[in-house]
DNA sequence: GTGCATTCAAACCT
DNA sequence: CAGGTTTGAATGCA
């Protein structure tokens, strides 16, 4: 290995990565049919299963529970209590037969899929992806992440059962959902992007997206290892023997990285001991090579900052930031006094706003807005101290205020008549309620959220504890009534009109807050619209909650919940003089957010609360959107509040 | 193919 | 709460 003159400089305009790094055409398939190009994930329950009971409903949620213990207790089974499965194998996840299928006919098919295969090393960038194609890619990377995050809530969620019922403590060592997650979609092949190693942008990934979890980077293949820094290919599987670099993960991991942004002091591996601690020379070998390789072919490699952040449930939170090119490397004497390799990397130009850089900006704007943007504000406070958190109205690129001067409105407004009907029971509870209470049960047995207040899953409708329960405000069954739990700004975009977006991260399932109007009866609706717009139709909305935590590519058997049935909902609202910032959320068929029906204050199911939570993580100043449910090319007519 | 060392995690413990 | 400890999973390499 001492033969490579490892200091030569490169030519960045020499074009022998063009050897290296065949191009391929984003053709990796038609993309006319909806034909994906991973394997097509297991399809879901079979329209034959007989629709729910009612009293079903309540063994349903123990019965998904069981898949899930199963599916993870697989530890060192067989040893001494050979009684479970008979052996750790994941197939047995399909416990239960899919009904008109052999279980053997699947059990063979999955088994094929399971075997854990290698990741490709075949070479390739994506060029000259056509706008369908990047919104099928945008699409099928959003619906991965978007399991992932379902699947590590609801394994949160089932972990926090396992509590002692007197302590409250956990009967183990908490499991990683993390982990688990990913796990069960490997054993699925639901990874993406294992067929190619992919140099520069992944399809679907944009700049600006945040992952919490290193296994999330493996699971879209944004970065393939899951502790390690340096990703590439290796020398043995390269094809002209030299290893390349991919992605790296700038996470202040090393004392001797600089870094501002745009040019990263990126310190090699090696030479730490187990805490860290620089205690060796560094050699170029494995990754520290490989980027001196991809230095020498000119060839860019991605980069994703790990930041600290609050926002985050465990406080690292990961962001890419687009791609770099490696200029410059040299052996160095690290503040250890040990050699360490660095390498330069500068970010390349006419790439969009580093995620990072925004997620600072945001953060900056939510402490002193006016220091950062001291024009376009209208005001910075647009629910006149309704909300607990601030709503800024912001416009710099017209005269228009109109938002400023509705009467703001935390929560939907409904009839008299609507709360006397129905039955007035709340739970009893007097300290936490717990998963056999009156509310839970209402629930199927269980609570649509966890401790952490994000939602499970979506469900026709949920109901919260109420006014008419004992137990207090802090109880696990009370989410979607406290109101908003960020920072949000209205503003005005060209493409949008109005929109909607928030200073924080909001993480997938949250709540973000209500689509809160005034509750019409039909008589009205009439006059109104002889009036005009601004009406709300919320049975227009979409079904996306159904798109939240359905865990159907994982267990094949799993049920989507349809209960309670939920009447078509049969009123209007109005929101053209009182409403919140919802109504200036915009469109999308690919929305960031969906609408869950919930009841707390009443009981009657035909008038719920349209709450509308996170179907994904949403980065800082990201605007967010709602699927009203009408095809795009009528949104512009359409659209309220424009 | 197998075992093993390496690795800019993540959660828990002190 | 900073710093140590424990459990971990993918990968490249011998």
């Amino acid at each position: 290995m001492g033969s490579t003159s490892m200091l030569q400089f490169q030519d960045l305009n020499d074009p022998p990565a063009a050897k290296i790094v065949p191009k391929i055409e984003p053709k990796l398939e038609p993309l006319d049919e909806p034909s994906p190009p991973t394997p097509p994930p297991p399809l879901s329950t079979p329209p034959t299963l007989s629709p729910f009971a009612a009293s079903d409903v309540f063994s349903e949620f123990s019965r998904i529970s069981e898949m899930f213990r199963s599916a993870f207790g697989q530890c060192p089974a067989g040893n001494g209590d050979g009684s479970v499965l008979p052996e750790a194998d994941p197939d047995s996840l399909a416990l239960v037969p899919v009904p008109g299928t052999e279980p053997h006919l699947s059990n063979v098919t999955v088994a094929g899929a399971r075997k854990h295969e290698q990741r490709s090393s075949e070479l390739v960038r994506v060029t000259d992806m056509k706008s369908e194609d990047q919104q099928y890619y945008r699409g099928l990377v959003r619906k991965t992440r978007m399991l992932y995050d379902s699947l590590r809530v609801f394994a949160v969620a089932e972990d926090e059962k396992q509590k002692n019922g007197d302590t409250g403590h956990l009967l183990h060592r908490r499991t990683r959902a993390d982990l688990k997650a990913a796990a069960l979609m490997r054993e699925r092949g639901l990874w993406l992007n294992r067929d190619k190693r992919i140099v520069g942008d992944i399809p679907g990934v944009t700049i600006g997206d945040i992952f919490c979890f290193r296994m999330e980077l493996c699971v879209v293949g944004l970065h393939g290892q899951p502790q390690a820094g340096i990703d590439y290919v290796p020398a043995s599987h390269s094809s002209n023997g030299e290893p390349i670099a991919t992605s790296v993960i700038v996470s202040g991991g090393y004392e001797d990285d600089e870094d501002s942004g745009d040019i990263v002091i990126y310190t090699g591996h090696g030479g730490q001991d187990k805490n860290g601690k620089q205690v060796m020379h560094q050699k170029l070998e494995c990754g520290n090579l490989a980027l001196e390789r991809s230095m020498n072919y000119g060839i860019e490699v991605r980069v994703i900052r790990g930041l600290k952040s609050g926002a985050a449930v465990n406080s690292k939170i990961y962001v890419y930031d687009g791609l770099y090119r490696v200029v410059e490397t040299w052996f160095d004497v690290g503040k250890s006094g040990f050699g360490v390799f660095k390498f330069k990397l500068v970010r390349i130009e006419n790439q969009v706003e580093m995620g990072s850089n925004v997620m600072k900006f945001a953060y900056n704007l939510g402490t002193k807005p006016l220091d950062v943007r001291p024009k376009g504000y209208v005001t910075l406070n647009l629910s006149k101290n309704k909300e607990k958190f601030p709503v800024f109205l912001f416009n710099d690129i017209d005269g228009d205020h109109d938002p400023v001067h509705f009467e703001y409105l935390t929560t939907t407004i409904f009839p008299p008549y609507v709360s006397n009907y129905g039955s007035k029971a709340g739970c009893t509870c007097t300290g936490a309620c717990f998963n056999d209470c009156f509310c839970a049960m209402k629930n199927g047995g269980e609570f649509a959220y966890d401790m952490h207040g994000t939602l499970v899953r979506g469900k026709p409708l949920i109901f919260e504890c109420g006014p008419k329960c004992g137990c207090p405000p802090s109880c696990q069954n009370r989410v979607s009534q406290k109101g908003l739990k960020n920072r949000f700004e209205v503003f005005r975009s060209r493409e949008t009109g109005w929109g909607v977006r928030s200073l924080d991260m909001i993480q997938a399932g949250s709540f973000i807050c209500e689509y809160a109007g005034v509750v019409l009866t039909r008589e009205q609706v009439q006059i109104f619209t002889m009036n005009g717009d601004n009406l709300i139709y919320p049975s227009r909305f979409a079904d996306r909650w159904s798109e939240w935590g359905d865990l159907s590519q994982i267990f094949s058997d799993y049920v989507r919940p349809q209960h309670p049935t939920v009447p078509p909902l049969d009123f209007a609202m109005d929101v053209s003089r009182m409403r919140n910032l919802a109504c200036y959320m915009s469109h999308s068929s690919c929305p960031n957010v969906l609408v869950q029906l919930v009841l707390y204050d009443h009981n009657n199911v035909s008038f719920p609360h349209l709450m509308l939570f996170a179907l994904e993580k949403i980065p800082p100043m990201r605007e967010l959107s709602l699927d009203y449910g009408v095809a795009d090319e009528y949104m512009g007519k359409l659209a309220i509040c424009i």
